[in-house]
DNA sequence: CGGACAAGCTGA
DNA sequence: CAGCTTGTCCGG
């Protein structure tokens, strides 16, 4: 009879987020990271395995069932465990967000490295602010010829799969062997090249050889649902452990990127990479104009005369819902008398977001005091648009389909960005909601948001497009910084107030919601852990990632489903 | 998480 | 007391 092998594993079961100890049933060839069925308590799961050759110690146990197929290298397993525990989050999370649904038996020969005729600059590695319009290929390229003698996959990260996608094409079109996340069993054979949004982070290559960020401050490197990963934090802690240089890119990084590098490299004709932008002070105009400006309007007509396709495209940034109330008899919006912005209902009393004139709820024309809620800003807005266009206009949500080729004008929130490549200028209707926005980006998010539109109409240098922001705050640091591209004393302002209120990444911070949140937050503060109340959440803060983990553990999770989001 | 088993409740 | 619900425990 040959000697009993065991293995330590871990479930799928994340739940039970323990490691448990299997027998490995002869003749079965097992490795680390590999995927097993196995019986568990009476029910039959998968699983990992985590490590080989566990003593036996005369313990009576079961036996692996099934061996599925390959999963992440053992290589990875260090990095998969620092993030379940930076992030407060099982390991089968970590170990999931590595691997496909699909299961994988074989693997391919990952083909030589090629190397790239690279004429463009050098970037170094590092922290790159660059205008939003800048071609990231160059900074591509210029890592694949910096990384072409070590061993390992090159991880390009973009902020949607679409950036992916397009990138993956233009690099296999230059011979470039490119794999993408659902590429799996490739990344897994250390291909040259990995290409993928915020879940490649996880992509499950053995070892890096460099990685790229491209818009490392896009909100979309940070996953909604718990655990909420960051993928930039996430791969520059892998870059750190295989040794492998970083380059992240951003039109005007943020406190957490600054602090992640402590330098920036500016590059060149920031300026001009940055969309002509105009600004309208809407104080001044008209009330009884429209949603657009006179100047937005001349805009319009103007792009629509002069380019192809979708020539405008009109963003409204949803404020908590964005409900507007308009008259259930004759169907009249119901408007400020003072500024002419829409009014909302709070308990009761109808006013307009700066309070101008609050009053009871009555119809100004009918004089009927029934009102209807209006389900989105964006569809009345597109109604009026149309109107002063005179021109049929496309709504576009997050769940909009690609929008037709006879397209001209499209309206919406910046689910806009998602759906529009290029078009001849984007109007923000009312910028202000990023101003005014109680979030602590919220400014931020204004800046960011013109960039991506950069990206739409093209920079100042080509003198093509524009950017339209109708505003009622002429004097605004944020818009300031816009009208020159100069971002430097923004930035700097950003990480004073960040490291004063010990926010990330000066500091750490915990949110706690869902149905046991309430129980949890209650038992860290039986344990003497100060918890604030926002809402229907709690938050924790601490001077760091450790002591903020530490902190937590001082109480018990309650039964139940909760959301702990680390940031 | 979800299966196993115990304890509690109900109705004939 | 069978048949069902609800609660608690625990996984190799």
């Amino acid at each position: 009879m040959s000697a009993q092998r065991a293995v330590r594993v871990v479930t799928e079961v994340a739940a039970v987020d323990r490691e448990f100890d299997y027998l490995v049933p002869d003749g079965m060839v097992v490795g680390i990271g590999d995927r097993v069925r196995l019986d568990f308590h009476g029910r039959s799961v998968r699983a990992w395995v985590l490590e080989d050759d566990v003593p036996l110690e005369g313990r009576e146990l079961k036996t692996i069932g099934k061996w599925l197929g390959y999963g992440p290298p053992a290589e990875l397993l260090p990095f998969l465990h620092w993030a379940s525990e930076y992030w407060v989050s099982p390991l089968a999370r970590a170990l999931s967000a590595s691997c496909t649904m699909k299961l994988w038996k074989t693997l391919p020969t990952a083909p030589k490295k090629v190397p790239v005729d690279h004429t463009g600059p050098t970037y170094a590695p590092g922290l790159w602010q660059c205008g939003p319009t800048r071609d990231p290929l160059d900074i591509v390229l210029s890592a694949l010829a910096q990384t072409f003698d070590s061993r390992g996959s090159l991880l390009v990260l973009t902020p949607t799969e679409g950036w992916a996608e397009r990138l993956a094409t233009r690099l296999t079109h230059r011979g470039i062997p490119v794999a993408t996340f659902d590429e799996w069993d490739k990344c897994r054979a250390e291909w040259p090249v990995i290409v993928g949004a915020r879940g490649a982070a996880f992509a499950p290559s053995p070892r890096l050889a460099g990685v790229v960020v491209l818009d490392g401050d896009d909100d979309s490197y940070v996953a909604e649902q718990s655990p909420t990963w960051n993928a930039v934090r996430a791969v520059a802690h892998r870059a750190e452990r295989d040794n492998a240089p970083l380059w992240v890119t951003s039109p005007m990084p943020s406190p957490l990127l600054l602090e992640l590098f402590g330098s920036v490299n500016v590059d060149e004709d920031i300026e001009g990479r940055w969309p002509r932008i105009e600004v309208i002070d809407r104080r001044l105009a008209d009330p009884r104009d429209g949603a657009l400006s006179q100047e937005s309007l001349r805009a319009a007509h103007a792009a629509l005369d002069s380019v192809d396709g979708i020539a405008v495209a009109v963003i409204l940034q949803r404020l908590g819902g964005g409900r507007l109330l308009a008259c259930r008899r004759c169907g009249e919006l119901f408007r400020c008398q003072s500024c002419g912005e829409p009014e909302v209902d709070v308990d009761g009393v109808l006013q307009c977001r700066q309070a101008h004139a609050p009053r009871e709820p009555f119809c100004r024309d009918c004089g009927a005091t029934k009102p209807r809620t209006i389900r989105s800003g964006v569809t009345t807005l597109a109604r009026d648009v149309a109107l002063q266009l005179g021109q049929p206009v496309l709504e576009l949500t997050a769940t909009s389909d690609a929008p037709p080729s006879s397209t001209r004008v499209v309206v919406g929130t910046e689910a806009i960005f998602r759906h529009v490549r290029r078009c001849g200028v984007v109007i923000f209707v009312d910028f202000d909601q990023y101003l005014l926005g109680t979030r602590e980006e919220a400014r931020r998010d204004a800046i960011y948001a013109v960039a991506k539109a950069g990206r739409l109409v093209g920079g100042r240098r080509d003198g093509r497009g524009l950017v339209v922001v109708q505003t009622r705050r002429g004097g605004d640091d944020v818009l300031q910084s816009l009208r020159t591209a100069d971002f430097a004393r923004f930035m700097q302002d950003e990480v004073v107030t960040a490291e004063l209120l010990d926010l990330p990444p000066f500091g750490a911070l915990a949110e706690i919601g869902g149905v046991a949140g309430p129980a949890y937050a209650a038992a860290l503060r039986e344990a003497g852990v100060s918890v604030q109340s926002v809402g229907e959440r709690f938050i924790v803060q601490a001077p760091s990632n450790g002591e903020l983990r530490a902190l937590l553990a001082r109480a018990e999770r309650p039964t139940g489903a909760m959301r702990l989001a680390i940031s």
